[in-house]
DNA sequence: TTTGTTAATGCAACAAAGTTGCGTTATATT
DNA sequence: AATATAACGCAACTTTGTTGCATTAACAAA
């Protein structure tokens, strides 16, 4: 990708993800910023932090789209492979820093995996 | 979920499902029958097959919809749960008989996963 | 500081997957 | 055969996300 020019946008949407390893998804930012930037925008910021590797994407349980920051990832490989968890209660989604071992498969090859584990988080678990 | 009536629908729909382990995406489905069944009537067949724990659905890498057959589910509990494998060069997609152990999450409690292999198949590995 | 290039933006219109309401049809029970 | 109601078709709608294009604003160079 090509340069990124620090604009308002990609300002604000930056910080919104600075604190830590929550997912957000496209449409929980477009409600909470959609006044001060139009959709198409958010979406567009979003495409391109992606492919510079600042931020990762991953569908949640209904196909949602969600980002969250990425860990020493280029523009050129996304290295910050991980199982996402979201909370079926508070429906909150996040990075699980833990790593997952594949089952074998034979006469197949693997490129992109992605886990999607649900449940009651930290904070909804009694 | 009440009756099922065994219509036309139902009859035709099962029966795409009537080879092994192949999943086939909700649209696949509309783009192929469409013309013999209205596309609500698709989707309200599957809707309905999945609670009768017939068939099981699980999100693509688009977020597409994808419809299989279950083992040994019913409409009260689906225990098939396995990962399944999405073809990122012929797009055929298909459940993986594999038993895939999920990491220890300290204070979660882990109710549903869903993990989505993609890569290339037996057919497209060379 | 001004100028010029072009990335980034806003807007409106669109696209695709799936859902809803409702009047009609057909399955299966009596 | 009569009846109850599940299933259906149709049209209209919803939601998430995308595209085209004219306008604006970063930022580098003069």
């Amino acid at each position: 990708m090509g340069v990124i020019r620090k604009t308002k946008a990609v300002e604000v949407l930056l910080n919104e993800f600075s604190t830590g390893s929550v997912a957000i998804s496209a449409k929980a930012l477009i409600e909470q910023l959609g006044e001060m930037f139009n959709k198409t925008t958010i979406y567009r910021v979003l495409d391109k932090l992606e492919d510079d590797g600042v931020l990762h994407s991953f569908l949640g349980k209904d196909g949602l789209k969600w980002y969250a920051k990425c860990n020493g990832c280029t523009s050129k490989e996304h290295k910050d492979v991980h199982p996402h968890f979201q909370c079926l209660q508070c429906g909150k989604v996040d990075c699980l820093p833990v790593h997952v071992s594949l089952p074998e498969i034979p006469n197949r090859k693997i490129e992109i995996s992605q886990l999607l584990i649900q449940g009651k988080c930290e904070a909804c678990f009694v």
